[in-house]
DNA sequence: GACATATAGTTGTTTATGCAACTATTCAAA
DNA sequence: TTTGAATAGTTGCATAAACAACTATATGTC
């Protein structure tokens, strides 16, 4: 198998993740910056809800990647905000659909404009076929773990 | 330039870091399995300190990318765990040179080859001139945010 | 030598994560 | 139809992160 021999050198920033903590530093300053209260955490749970609102929790779960316990905590600390709302499903009891306040519709062009710009920082001088060489090899290292 | 026009769908695996989050928690996986009673976040302490031990609490801040309440913290769980020792500098009242104690030596080798272990099992399928490129990118990533 | 400034480390507060244990609702099978 | 398993969500606890405010020591300049 060709991976067996890896260096050890090698092993330390891969499983930090430097490079993924310090692009979600420079977003959280451009949001505080930006006078936004919002962490990214609940920015990503947004993310989400601006693509597809009324989410259940379990799907942000699948969706961000995070456990239950998580996301009942960011759908507290998000209501508290008034930006989302807990709805009761008609058709399930269990389940509560997760909806956006007006004004987290509003934060989602600026939010999202600050993400690009921080991507497009993060990635100067980063030629565009190494950046899909770069994703492709995270979307496999996920994919084999998950 | 190049990455103005980023695809929006694009932006949130890499600000989230999925894949070294499911690393991480593969490898911290692995370290409860072997019954050791220990975070990623100690173990990325003992990392810097097995290759370089008697770093003070601000070296550390460097090497690890965290602050120094974090370290602070991560100093005092490790010492409560007998892993690691604060032993003042002699010639700077300031600094405390941490030090790793004989248990924390004995740990090494084991959670090295887990760590390496997680990495192999991550990578699989990825040829190495991929691996190249992704680590490459993730460093200017770094660099240009740093 | 005295004082301003920089550096090293600590503490408090809020937010988030991971795990285990728990409640409530739904579903399926006998 | 009742009972047991699966699913959705919550709560408690320990650890960790980010930020601001703090103490203590060292340094450099007048």
């Amino acid at each position: 198998m060709s991976n067996q021999h890896f260096k050890k050198g090698e092993l330390y920033s891969f499983i930090t993740g430097k490079a993924s903590t310090a692009i979600a530093r420079r977003l959280q300053k451009k949001l505080n910056a930006a006078g936004m209260n919002l962490t990214i955490e609940q920015w990503s749970v947004l993310y989400h809800l601006w693509k597809d609102d009324g989410k259940s929790q379990q799907e942000l779960c699948n969706a961000t990647f995070r456990d239950k316990p998580s996301i009942t905590r960011l759908v507290d600390n998000l209501e508290k905000l008034n930006l989302v709302k807990r709805v009761p499903s008609e058709n399930d009891g269990r389940i509560n659909k997760i909806t956006l306040t007006k004004q987290a519709q509003k934060l989602q062009e600026q939010t999202m404009l600050l993400a690009e710009e921080t991507l497009n920082e993060s990635l100067v001088s980063v030629p565009p076929e190494k950046i899909e060489i770069c994703k492709e090899v995270l979307q496999v290292v996920y994919d084999n773990l998950k």
